[in-house]
DNA sequence: AATTTAAGTGTTATTTTTACGCTTAAATCA
DNA sequence: TGATTTAAGCGTAAAAATAACACTTAAATT
């Protein structure tokens, strides 16, 4: 029998990077952030952001670092998806990458910052060729997102503290590339209690103006204290 | 503005760990495969198979290897969990650790290394406590397993390649630790149209006797690709 | 005042899920 | 060998969730 367990010592170490998803929504298109690469390999070819973790510094606050670096934006929903381990993903080096996805709402973010790191918004029904295993790692990201955002409500995460119910409806047929019944979604969403009608009226997309509605994370989290379920039908 | 992405050169090195939660499924008890630490910190307390990553090995292939050192089997259904990357997760050193979980024949792993490695079959219903953060580590396995047997045919690897509808039963009982209704249940499985009823009847656990059952993978793949959508409710 | 535009609203049919109890096969026992 | 015991096997009806479908309304523009 040989040893499986093997004393510290005689591990090995290796590079360990995180890249991140970032999603937006923007002008009815689900979008991307990417970047152009700065290093060789695949140098001026689009990629996710990422870094390599640094020295006392966990995954996930390494995928926040990285976040607030070029958006700006701290307190970002951010989740981790899968951490790519094939010894040839990077040619330039052995790197164990930990993707995340991140949702932002596109018109907070630091659109200086995301320029000056040569980043650019691209849709998602339209997306170039990345570097390495990153158009996975996007796939991987928009099938966590079409599978989360049934039940949970993780949309807003991408729209202003105000919208209204055709955006989030245009939001979810972003997501899930498909129309959906405007009476239908109405109900399913309406149902779930977690949206609050304001008093205002949004006035750019139509002549009669749709009502602005919030949601209340407040309420959200009292309700899923009770057994609720996060649940829209698409 | 200070560079996030950084060459290869600047980057740190770490080490890799994985560490396998394998299920088995006996005497109608979900159970847990653990096993005793041999290393420094918490030596001879209750821990996860787990192992460094070795050089040119990817970590999907890491676990493969664990899992057929362990086990004797080769072919197992594994899945990747979660990387958890928290600084201090192990006092010993710092290691990121990829969990993976397996979902195993009990009855026909190789009971004899499992004993030379001093592991031992607990059930999930009454848990030890392990090392590190390998409680946490079941409990997200637990999760994705109640979550993966609902939609996808998992849970037949978790049991020999005949079976009666009883046992799946039971299985699934042991899965979501809750009774359920015996009609519906089999309603549910049997339109699925991936299990096939055999000549043959189990009379062991009964005076009637009940059919064997195979679940027939070829045909399972035949509906998938046809856009069937495997789907049991407990 | 007429027109245009997108917002807003209910009902019905279909499907899915849940609830529920009696009959049957076969071994064991008297 | 007939009675008893045990778990297997089976069907229907009510309830809930989902899917399909079209007209009215508010308000700006012409």
């Amino acid at each position: 029998m040989s040893k499986i367990i093997k004393g510290y010592s005689e591990g090995i170490k290796e590079l360990i990077a995180i890249d991140c998803i970032i999603f937006g929504f923007d002008n009815d298109e689900l979008k991307l952030l990417v970047i152009k690469r700065i290093h060789e390999p695949s140098i001026g070819e689009w990629s996710l952001i990422g870094s390599f973790i640094q020295e006392n510094e966990s995954l996930d606050n390494a995928a926040k670092r990285i976040l607030l670096k070029l958006t700006g934006l701290d307190n970002v929903y951010m989740s981790q998806l899968y951490a790519h381990g094939n010894v040839d993903r990077d040619p330039g080096a052995r790197v164990i990458s930990v993707s995340y996805f991140a949702l932002i709402n596109i018109h907070e973010h630091d659109h200086k910052l995301v320029k000056e790191y040569g980043a650019r918004w691209v849709s998602i029904s339209n997306l170039p060729a990345l570097v390495f295993d990153h158009n996975c790692m996007v796939e991987i990201a928009l099938k966590r997102l079409r599978k989360e955002a049934k039940y949970k409500p993780i949309g807003f995460e991408l729209l202003p503290s105000k919208f209204t119910l055709p955006k989030l409806q245009s939001l979810y047929e972003a997501i899930y590339q498909k129309k959906i019944d405007k009476r239908n979604f109405r109900k399913s969403i309406l149902k779930t209690d977690v949206l609050e009608k304001l008093d205002e009226k949004e006035k750019e997309s139509s002549k009669k103006g749709a009502f602005y509605y919030s949601f209340n994370e407040a309420n959200y989290k009292k309700l899923t204290e009770m057994g609720f379920y996060f649940n829209v039908t698409v």
